[in-house]
DNA sequence: CGAGGGAAGTTACCACGAGTAAGAAAGTGC
DNA sequence: GCACTTTCTTACTCGTGGTAACTTCCCTCG
């Protein structure tokens, strides 16, 4: 819309099919031309500007990956699956200890601050009517993490029911903590990734103490 | 705009100042409506619809409150003081125990289930350039946990250094697992609060156990 | 007591972005 | 050679956030 701007001026090129056959503009061509784009110009990137990148109009887009919610969904894939590959190698095959658990945990925020603008494209709103868009988003990292955990509690003979739980409330921890990050310049995500594993790690691995211990605290 | 259905309709009332001196809305008339508009017709409530629940037009909500995101933010301020006040009254005034801090989830899970829609709002993305909003509104949540976190590990000898990183990551973890909970009828607050206690539970207190204690954990 | 100025709202508008309908050019089959 | 299909573009509708311009009322001052 933004190139419109001149009405007498004779259009480049009338409607109609391209010249050169079938214009090969697949799927994955516009979502590295929307990653583009929110790199280079932010997060609110607009489907028209994603369809200008990619050298298209925008039906082009709707009909290679579908609506905006689409396409966040398909970034979000790829963010992903970014991150698990990250956290895989940082892991790089270690068994399950603390250290490890941090470097897993730092890896997924430095992947994030990497990809700042791309986590806020794909974890930001779109306030439709899929709102709850967001967790449909965050399954794709809760899904695998679900079952990892439920695998391990169950061959270490603890309670797997906890599973869901724990890791939709680990993945909202990871987020929030990567918005932080993003945010506060301040913030050193090794450092953070250092505490908030020293929170888990406990938890996670089942240790046990008497209840009822009063600290005296007040919220 | 939805009540502008007719043209040829006189007017009810010309433009101007109204007949018995000011209009008496402030601020406050404007969030209740707002509040009601989310609580009927859902989380994607516009300025227009929150404007005719108040009586009033779009420019009064501009002028009382301000734009989308202030009202959004004030809403926030709203739901987490409402949140803080269940939690309160769920501790009664106990220490902290472990099923204290059950409690403590719980209530604020209920209280997002019991304003489902306002809390969609409120975590409901406006892609702006403040898609960090969702942190400045997640800060009313962080902040006195954080402080009290502080408070507490102090006192108690432990290093208050992780507070920050701790309260992000608490609520975070609460608001995506309330997301979960909003979601799936199946799953029951209590339970979800319970299971998050016990993840939470021993790093919160400091519990030390040997580190690189392996599991055999392959994520 | 009448005119001017400010206060307080309303109408009407703009900008912009998501999503879609209609139409035009290139290729395809009979 | 002519209808038909495919594939794309243009141009539109619709909804929403935000604002400008204008209208009315009241209060004060000469």
């Amino acid at each position: 819309m933004s190139q419109n701007d001149g009405v007498t001026r004779p259009l480049t090129r009338r409607p109609g099919r391209p010249l050169g056959g079938q214009l090969d503009v697949s799927r994955d061509v516009v979502l590295d031309a929307a990653e583009r784009v929110i790199a280079r110009d932010g997060a609110n990137a607009s489907i028209d500007a994603i369809a200008a990148e990619a050298g298209v109009t925008k039906p082009i887009v709707y009909d290679r990956v579908g609506s905006r919610a689409d396409v966040a969904t398909a970034l979000a894939e790829r963010l992903s699956e970014r991150m698990a590959v990250a956290a895989r190698s940082a892991l790089g095959g270690r068994g399950f200890t603390r250290s490890s658990l941090a470097s897993f945990i730092e890896a997924n925020l430095r992947t994030v601050v990497d990809h700042r603008d791309l986590f806020l494209y794909v974890t930001g709103g779109s306030t439709d009517q899929t709102s709850l868009g967001r967790l449909v988003l965050a399954e794709q990292s809760v899904t695998p993490l679900a079952k990892a955990l439920q695998n391990w509690r169950q061959r270490a003979g603890l309670d797997p029911s906890v599973a869901d739980s724990w890791a939709y409330g680990m993945v909202g921890m990871l987020q929030m903590a990567s918005l932080w990050v993003i945010g506060s310049p301040s913030a050193n995500p090794r450092v953070v990734a250092d505490q908030l594993a020293e929170l888990l790690w406990y938890g996670l691995v089942g240790e046990r103490r008497p209840d009822e211990q009063s600290n005296n605290y007040d919220p």
